[in-house]
DNA sequence: CGTATGACTAGCT
DNA sequence: CAGCTAGCCATAC
């Protein structure tokens, strides 16, 4: 049913431990799977994402906090609506990753 | 199999 | 602060 490398598993296996109202970064995710580097294989991994409903790929943001594309929804749009949603800080069109970042 | 692309990041100008 | 370049990774075609 899943036909993706370790990398990308190890990915949505990490995305899915990502708690409520917190956010992480590509870079950071992609840390935390063994890849500092592999931030835009992240991305691709969600791009690629199963479902929402196993990967919350919307608590994964920019480096900057600023939220990037979206696979669901009407993109960056929904994405924002659920962030805010579910209790994620916002600044401004950014997130503020001071208050609502995760460390893994 | 080789090339092109992208939901990235950090550094410079 | 804004814009551009270079580097790295995995996937898609």
């Amino acid at each position: 049913m899943k036909k993706v490398s370790d990398f990308t598993s190890r990915v949505y296996a990490v995305a899915a431990k990502i708690p409520k109202g917190k956010v992480t970064t590509y870079g950071k995710l992609a840390a935390l799977v063994g890849n500092p580097k592999g931030a835009r294989a992240v991305g691709m991994a969600m791009r690629n994402n199963p479902s929402r409903a196993n990967v919350p790929c919307h608590r994964v943001v920019a480096a900057n906090g600023a939220l990037t594309g979206y696979a669901f929804g009407n993109g960056i749009a929904t994405k924002k609506n659920i962030l805010k949603k579910e209790g994620v800080v916002f600044k401004g069109e950014k997130i503020d990753l001071a208050v609502s970042g995760w460390n893994g």
